[in-house]
DNA sequence: CATGAATGAGTGTTCATTCAT
DNA sequence: CATGAATGAACACTCATTCAT
């Protein structure tokens, strides 16, 4: 990923990557990013006209959040008669293209930055969007339940998001696979 | 909350407070606190010796997390039986005592201020420990589906947890009386 | 004028002053102001919150333009029937109280700050007005010629206005008695 | 005057030109010359070693003083007996050839840089020989008064000057005809 | 206990200038 | 000739913290 002959606007953007997941975009100046980068002070700015634009190329160039095309099914992979396992591959295959250093930097300055945010906002409906298009394709006999079928969607998405986000600060670990199969049940017959 | 004779220290904490949610602990310098606060800029160093001193002191005084001592039943105020409702007054009655402006603070300055990541994680302990009581108390003839209650409990505090921090930022949004009822449903029969 | 034991305050002023004198106030930087005042460049920020607070300090506390009492003509000393000697001694005391620096300054800069650019306005219609009434006085015939006796005072005006500004630039040297006999001889009868 | 094929050279003096007179040399960088010249940054060191080339080039290359020949009444088209209508003409014809951007640039930044400070010499004593060698013809009569008649040209070089400097900065404006009438009356019996 | 002047390292940013291609 | 990446000193300004009074 970082080429030992990178060029140098690459090099400045590992080293935000970096320095920004492990002390955050507020705490990074930008001499020590170009310190990290090894390349001059002055350099940063000739690629990136203010340090929030490094972080806004990051997130635009380094996170990418696979959308669905509408009315595929195959996509999700869904298996119909098995919801447990088809959210359980969903939870395997989070939509979200990132480094683990971009994940953590997509989760702490999403209330500072708006860019960042949307990426994120996107991230959640495309995960929201995956369920509850896997549960339907699951689940053909639930016709009725829109209102809990969408419940369990939200569910399970605010279970995916929190363990990216939270789970590790906090100390609490959920199985993914332990849910879907709790929410299967919760929709079964 | 601001009486008009307030004496200077808590005019520090009201103005931090307002400024740490407004724009974060990092953006805020101990100048303005004092601004806010109508106080001279030295007198924030006498009641606390480091700029940390006054979130650490945030945390302590302004919020508390409502923990259950063993084995009491009540306070969880579990219906044998109800298991949703159950739920649905635990996401009522969030076991944290703290103004929106704290809770802000809260989610805001977990990642980078270890003693605000320790209480966080307290209420998040305190939230599973409730939900686990309450679904146990509810569903007595459950017992041997120990890991699915957890998962559930767990669930659900990812639920609660999520909808303070990040559904506004998501866009998201859940009805805990859903995923109440979800839930319930998922551990019948 | 720069007392040994002056406080920070006044030094920075008088580096301030003496640098924006020398090579302008672009030219001036913050850094170096507080060396020739002998105080940490912190401190120049601790007075000024911003640059341009240093230059609009030393105009409002360092130049003052003598401004005229209505009616009052007994400040211009003018004698009637003398308007050369009248216009001589006002020339001789501009209404200006400022230093040779900040003479310079206040003209320097008057193009790129308002502020210095209404100071000089001021200066600009108090010359006039007195001229012209110096002349009203010590002409007393000359009723009919308003038109006249106000190019009189403007031009008046100009000269001295020169004078001080661009004189030392070109080269060129005028003699304000010179001016003034000119002046009361057009008027003459 | 700016050919749609113009060449770079002539497209960075157009920029600089534009610049200088809207906010100055020091506030004016090359890269933003540059720029507006839609022209690449190292272009402008190609054709200007140093940024004070350009101001250089442009003081040299459009101002142009028209100097008076030795001896050559006509230029000055004298009218014997007609000084005022003399000396109008003269006002009305400022022997400067230059832009009104040209002309700001010219006295602007006249204190700060030796060459154009010499181009605005050359305009001042140029007006003043004009303005001398006018009256002397337009008023033969007055070969005694060589003083005077002196004084009368630096006064009307004053207006002049003065009107193309300061007169709209500090909103006082002279109508040269005026002073051009008072300054013939002056000089006549 | 209260105050605000003092301190100096650090921040984001600008800029004229160089130079390899 | 033309180009834009590279350079590093300088700039205005911020800030947590100290301390004499």
């Amino acid at each position: 990923m970082n080429q030992p002959t990178a060029d140098s606007r690459t090099r400045i953007l590992d080293a935000a990557e970096a320095l920004f997941a492990d002390r955050g975009y507020e705490a990074s100046s930008t001499a020590r990013i170009a310190g990290h980068a090894n390349v001059p002070k002055g350099l940063v700015f000739h690629y990136f006209p203010q340090k929030i634009d490094v972080l806004v190329a990051l997130v635009d160039e380094r996170t990418f959040v696979e959308e669905l095309p509408d009315g595929s099914g195959a996509a999700v992979e869904a298996v119909p008669g098995d919801p447990a396992g088809t959210l359980s591959r969903l939870a395997r295959r989070l939509p979200l293209h990132a480094s683990p250093a971009m994940r953590r930097i997509l989760f702490r300055e999403a209330d500072t930055h708006k860019s960042v945010r949307e990426r994120l906002g996107r991230l959640n409906s495309e995960v929201f969007l995956r369920a509850r298009r896997a549960l339907e394709l699951a689940h053909p006999g639930a016709r009725g339940d829109q209102a809990r079928l969408e419940a369990a969607a939200a569910t399970f998405t605010a279970v995916l998001i929190y363990q990216e986000n939270l789970a590790g600060l906090t100390g609490q670990h959920i199985d993914p696979d332990a849910v879907a199969e709790l929410i299967a049940r919760a929709l079964g017959t």
